[in-house]
DNA sequence: TGGCGAATTGATGATTCCTTCAATCGGTAG
DNA sequence: CTACCGATTGAAGGAATCATCAATTCGCCA
Protein backbone atom coordinates (compact mmCIF):
# COMPACT_ATOMS: atom_id res chain seq x y z
CA UNK A 1 0.00 0.00 0.00
CA UNK A 2 3.05 2.17 0.11
CA UNK A 3 2.55 4.35 2.98
CA UNK A 4 4.26 7.26 2.29
CA UNK A 5 7.16 5.42 4.48
CA UNK A 6 9.40 8.60 4.92
CA UNK A 7 11.76 7.77 7.98
CA UNK A 8 10.47 9.22 11.04
CA UNK A 9 13.64 11.63 11.84
CA UNK A 10 13.35 13.23 8.01
CA UNK A 11 9.89 13.64 9.12
CA UNK A 12 10.49 15.56 11.79
CA UNK A 13 12.87 17.56 9.79
CA UNK A 14 10.70 18.32 7.59
CA UNK A 15 8.05 19.29 10.41
CA UNK A 16 10.70 22.03 11.81
CA UNK A 17 11.46 22.88 8.30
CA UNK A 18 7.98 24.25 7.96
CA UNK A 19 8.01 26.14 11.30
CA UNK A 20 10.82 28.16 10.02
CA UNK A 21 9.69 31.11 8.89
CA UNK A 22 8.68 34.35 10.74
CA UNK A 23 5.31 34.73 9.21
CA UNK A 24 4.38 31.38 9.75
CA UNK A 25 5.30 31.66 13.32
CA UNK A 26 3.04 34.79 13.65
CA UNK A 27 0.23 33.00 11.84
CA UNK A 28 0.14 29.92 14.17
CA UNK A 29 0.90 32.22 16.73
CA UNK A 30 -2.57 34.53 16.00
CA UNK A 31 -4.41 31.41 15.34
CA UNK A 32 -3.48 29.58 18.53
CA UNK A 33 -6.39 32.32 19.77
CA UNK A 34 -8.85 30.71 17.75
CA UNK A 35 -9.55 31.18 14.17
CA UNK A 36 -9.08 34.26 11.99
CA UNK A 37 -10.34 35.44 8.54
CA UNK A 38 -7.48 36.51 5.87
CA UNK A 39 -7.76 39.73 6.13
CA UNK A 40 -6.95 40.42 10.04
CA UNK A 41 -4.16 38.43 9.38
CA UNK A 42 -2.60 40.59 7.13
CA UNK A 43 -3.85 43.29 9.19
CA UNK A 44 -1.76 42.01 12.11
CA UNK A 45 1.14 40.94 10.25
CA UNK A 46 3.83 43.46 8.42
CA UNK A 47 3.72 41.52 4.84
CA UNK A 48 2.16 41.56 1.28
CA UNK A 49 -0.79 40.07 1.05
CA UNK A 50 0.47 37.55 -1.94
CA UNK A 51 4.10 36.73 0.37
CA UNK A 52 1.22 35.95 3.19
CA UNK A 53 -1.16 33.50 0.84
CA UNK A 54 2.68 31.26 -0.08
CA UNK A 55 3.04 30.88 3.82
CA UNK A 56 -0.49 30.07 3.95
CA UNK A 57 -0.41 27.81 1.33
CA UNK A 58 3.22 26.13 2.83
CA UNK A 59 1.14 25.59 6.12
CA UNK A 60 -1.76 24.26 4.16
CA UNK A 61 0.13 21.97 2.01
CA UNK A 62 1.85 20.56 5.82
CA UNK A 63 -1.93 20.14 6.96
CA UNK A 64 -0.79 22.13 10.10
CA UNK A 65 -4.01 24.26 9.65
CA UNK A 66 -7.38 24.78 7.15
CA UNK A 67 -8.99 27.01 5.29
CA UNK A 68 -12.79 27.16 4.77
CA UNK A 69 -14.40 29.86 2.83
CA UNK A 70 -17.17 31.97 4.19
CA UNK A 71 -19.17 34.54 1.62
CA UNK A 72 -16.02 36.69 0.18
CA UNK A 73 -13.47 35.95 3.07
CA UNK A 74 -11.17 33.43 3.71
CA UNK A 75 -10.97 31.59 7.32
CA UNK A 76 -7.83 29.82 8.63
CA UNK A 77 -7.39 27.61 11.81
CA UNK A 78 -5.12 25.45 13.82
CA UNK A 79 -5.86 21.89 12.78
CA UNK A 80 -4.66 20.29 15.98
CA UNK A 81 -4.71 21.86 19.44
CA UNK A 82 -1.24 20.19 20.48
CA UNK A 83 0.22 23.23 18.43
CA UNK A 84 0.05 25.95 20.71
CA UNK A 85 1.63 23.33 23.28
CA UNK A 86 4.74 23.03 20.67
CA UNK A 87 4.59 26.48 20.24
CA UNK A 88 4.97 27.25 24.49
CA UNK A 89 7.89 24.80 24.99
CA UNK A 90 9.68 26.32 21.84
CA UNK A 91 9.39 29.60 23.85
CA UNK A 92 10.52 27.89 27.28
CA UNK A 93 13.81 26.23 25.47
CA UNK A 94 14.17 29.65 23.95
CA UNK A 95 14.13 31.55 26.72
CA UNK A 96 16.74 29.00 28.38
CA UNK A 97 18.97 29.27 25.07
CA UNK A 98 18.81 32.90 24.77
CA UNK A 99 19.28 33.14 28.71
CA UNK A 100 22.38 31.22 28.74
CA UNK A 101 23.49 33.60 25.23
CA UNK A 102 23.15 36.54 28.04
CA UNK A 103 25.43 34.84 30.46
CA UNK A 104 28.29 34.10 28.13
CA UNK A 105 27.90 37.61 26.75
CA UNK A 106 28.03 39.04 30.23
CA UNK A 107 31.92 36.79 30.74
CA UNK A 108 32.70 38.28 27.27
CA UNK A 109 32.20 42.19 27.83
CA UNK A 110 35.38 42.52 29.01
CA UNK A 111 36.99 41.57 25.84
CA UNK A 112 34.56 43.18 23.19
CA UNK A 113 31.88 45.95 24.08
CA UNK A 114 30.15 45.68 20.42
CA UNK A 115 29.62 41.94 20.35
CA UNK A 116 26.67 41.73 18.26
CA UNK A 117 24.94 38.21 17.62
CA UNK A 118 21.97 39.90 15.15
CA UNK A 119 23.27 40.27 12.00
CA UNK B 1 23.14 48.11 25.90
CA UNK B 2 21.95 46.65 22.92
CA UNK B 3 21.08 43.14 23.63
CA UNK B 4 21.04 41.43 20.97
CA UNK B 5 17.19 42.73 19.52
CA UNK B 6 15.57 40.39 17.40
CA UNK B 7 11.70 40.05 16.99
CA UNK B 8 10.59 36.83 19.34
CA UNK B 9 8.70 34.96 16.15
CA UNK B 10 12.32 36.14 14.48
CA UNK B 11 14.05 34.24 17.33
CA UNK B 12 11.49 31.18 16.93
CA UNK B 13 11.85 30.76 13.21
CA UNK B 14 15.56 30.81 13.38
CA UNK B 15 15.53 28.68 16.02
CA UNK B 16 12.58 25.81 14.08
CA UNK B 17 15.60 26.39 11.12
CA UNK B 18 17.97 24.95 13.46
CA UNK B 19 15.85 21.71 14.07
CA UNK B 20 15.14 21.37 10.46
CA UNK B 21 17.71 18.50 9.43
CA UNK B 22 17.61 14.84 9.50
CA UNK B 23 21.05 14.51 11.10
CA UNK B 24 20.62 17.23 13.13
CA UNK B 25 17.54 15.85 14.26
CA UNK B 26 18.72 12.35 15.29
CA UNK B 27 21.96 13.84 16.72
CA UNK B 28 19.13 15.85 19.43
CA UNK B 29 17.53 12.38 19.90
CA UNK B 30 20.74 10.31 19.93
CA UNK B 31 22.19 13.21 22.72
CA UNK B 32 18.68 12.90 24.57
CA UNK B 33 19.86 9.41 26.07
CA UNK B 34 23.14 11.48 27.69
CA UNK B 35 26.06 12.76 26.36
CA UNK B 36 28.08 10.80 23.61
CA UNK B 37 31.48 11.40 21.67
CA UNK B 38 31.35 12.42 18.11
CA UNK B 39 33.09 8.56 17.17
CA UNK B 40 29.30 7.14 18.39
CA UNK B 41 27.45 9.54 16.93
CA UNK B 42 29.16 9.09 14.02
CA UNK B 43 28.54 5.47 14.24
CA UNK B 44 24.75 5.83 15.03
CA UNK B 45 24.54 8.04 12.42
CA UNK B 46 25.16 7.30 8.25
CA UNK B 47 27.04 10.61 7.32
CA UNK B 48 30.17 11.48 6.37
CA UNK B 49 32.61 12.56 9.36
CA UNK B 50 32.89 15.81 7.74
CA UNK B 51 28.88 16.57 6.96
CA UNK B 52 28.09 15.57 10.42
CA UNK B 53 30.96 18.03 11.84
CA UNK B 54 29.35 20.82 9.86
CA UNK B 55 25.63 20.37 11.15
CA UNK B 56 27.53 20.01 15.28
CA UNK B 57 28.47 23.18 13.91
CA UNK B 58 24.86 24.61 13.05
CA UNK B 59 23.90 22.78 16.90
CA UNK B 60 26.70 24.20 18.57
CA UNK B 61 26.65 27.89 17.37
CA UNK B 62 22.85 27.83 18.52
CA UNK B 63 23.62 26.75 21.72
CA UNK B 64 21.26 23.76 21.94
CA UNK B 65 24.74 21.39 22.71
CA UNK B 66 28.03 21.87 24.49
CA UNK B 67 31.61 20.18 23.10
CA UNK B 68 34.15 19.17 25.72
CA UNK B 69 37.22 17.51 24.44
CA UNK B 70 38.35 14.52 26.55
CA UNK B 71 41.80 12.91 24.93
CA UNK B 72 42.05 12.01 21.54
CA UNK B 73 37.46 12.45 21.35
CA UNK B 74 35.24 15.35 21.38
CA UNK B 75 31.87 14.56 23.63
CA UNK B 76 28.62 16.42 22.82
CA UNK B 77 25.50 16.75 25.19
CA UNK B 78 22.36 18.97 25.17
CA UNK B 79 22.83 22.35 27.01
CA UNK B 80 19.47 22.24 28.50
CA UNK B 81 16.91 19.50 29.78
CA UNK B 82 13.64 21.32 27.87
CA UNK B 83 14.96 19.48 24.32
CA UNK B 84 14.43 16.52 25.12
CA UNK B 85 10.62 17.68 25.99
CA UNK B 86 10.33 19.72 22.72
CA UNK B 87 11.21 16.77 20.68
CA UNK B 88 8.41 14.93 22.56
CA UNK B 89 5.86 17.61 21.52
CA UNK B 90 7.12 17.43 18.27
CA UNK B 91 6.15 13.77 18.15
CA UNK B 92 2.98 14.23 19.45
CA UNK B 93 2.21 16.65 16.52
CA UNK B 94 3.72 14.39 13.94
CA UNK B 95 1.53 11.52 14.59
CA UNK B 96 -1.39 13.86 14.90
CA UNK B 97 -0.79 15.28 11.95
CA UNK B 98 0.16 12.36 10.15
CA UNK B 99 -2.95 10.33 11.07
CA UNK B 100 -5.24 13.10 10.38
CA UNK B 101 -3.44 12.81 6.56
CA UNK B 102 -3.90 8.75 6.81
CA UNK B 103 -7.69 9.54 7.12
CA UNK B 104 -7.43 12.02 4.24
CA UNK B 105 -5.55 9.41 1.99
CA UNK B 106 -8.48 7.10 2.85
CA UNK B 107 -11.02 9.14 1.56
CA UNK B 108 -9.47 9.18 -1.38
CA UNK B 109 -7.70 6.33 -2.61
CA UNK B 110 -10.79 5.39 -4.47
CA UNK B 111 -10.07 8.49 -6.82
CA UNK B 112 -6.03 8.05 -7.32
CA UNK B 113 -4.35 5.02 -5.56
CA UNK B 114 -0.79 5.96 -6.54
CA UNK B 115 -1.37 8.95 -4.26
CA UNK B 116 2.00 9.85 -2.60
CA UNK B 117 2.99 12.69 -0.45
CA UNK B 118 6.45 11.89 0.17
CA UNK B 119 8.02 13.99 -3.22
C1' DT C 1 60.48 15.50 15.96
C1' DG C 2 57.56 13.16 12.79
C1' DG C 3 53.51 10.87 11.93
C1' DC C 4 48.83 9.19 12.83
C1' DG C 5 43.78 9.29 13.95
C1' DA C 6 39.94 12.24 15.41
C1' DA C 7 37.54 16.29 14.47
C1' DT C 8 36.93 20.78 12.55
C1' DT C 9 37.21 24.42 9.05
C1' DG C 10 37.10 26.69 4.40
C1' DA C 11 35.69 26.75 -0.17
C1' DT C 12 32.75 25.41 -4.07
C1' DG C 13 28.99 23.87 -7.02
C1' DA C 14 24.21 22.22 -6.74
C1' DT C 15 19.86 22.53 -4.73
C1' DT C 16 16.26 24.66 -2.21
C1' DC C 17 13.86 28.53 -0.30
C1' DC C 18 12.18 33.34 -0.34
C1' DT C 19 10.35 37.66 -2.24
C1' DT C 20 8.07 39.95 -5.72
C1' DC C 21 5.24 40.81 -9.78
C1' DA C 22 1.79 39.58 -12.99
C1' DA C 23 -2.06 36.74 -13.94
C1' DT C 24 -6.07 34.15 -12.29
C1' DC C 25 -10.05 32.50 -9.51
C1' DG C 26 -14.33 33.15 -6.56
C1' DG C 27 -17.82 35.72 -4.96
C1' DT C 28 -20.69 39.88 -4.63
C1' DA C 29 -22.79 44.10 -6.01
C1' DG C 30 -24.10 47.34 -9.42
C1' DC D 1 -22.88 40.78 -17.85
C1' DT D 2 -19.25 43.63 -16.04
C1' DA D 3 -16.55 45.51 -12.44
C1' DC D 4 -14.39 45.03 -8.29
C1' DC D 5 -12.42 43.05 -3.94
C1' DG D 6 -10.27 39.34 -1.43
C1' DA D 7 -7.29 35.60 -1.99
C1' DT D 8 -4.54 32.31 -4.49
C1' DT D 9 -1.33 30.75 -8.05
C1' DG D 10 2.69 30.74 -11.37
C1' DA D 11 7.02 32.30 -12.65
C1' DA D 12 11.65 34.40 -12.08
C1' DG D 13 15.66 36.39 -9.96
C1' DG D 14 18.34 36.56 -5.75
C1' DA D 15 19.66 34.63 -1.21
C1' DA D 16 20.45 30.93 1.91
C1' DT D 17 21.42 26.05 2.73
C1' DC D 18 23.52 21.60 1.76
C1' DA D 19 27.04 17.92 0.48
C1' DT D 20 31.60 17.21 -0.65
C1' DC D 21 36.56 17.78 -1.04
C1' DA D 22 40.95 19.56 0.42
C1' DA D 23 43.43 21.65 4.07
C1' DT D 24 44.10 22.37 9.02
C1' DT D 25 44.11 21.79 14.07
C1' DC D 26 44.69 19.08 18.23
C1' DG D 27 46.36 15.49 21.07
C1' DC D 28 48.96 11.29 21.42
C1' DC D 29 52.83 8.14 20.83
C1' DA D 30 56.62 5.86 18.55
Amino acid sequence: MKPVTVPLYQAKAEFFRMLGHPVRIRVLELLSDGPMPVRELLAQIEVERSNLSQQLAVLRRSGIVASVREADTVVYSLAGPDVAELLRAARRILTELITGQQDLLAELREADTTTSSAE
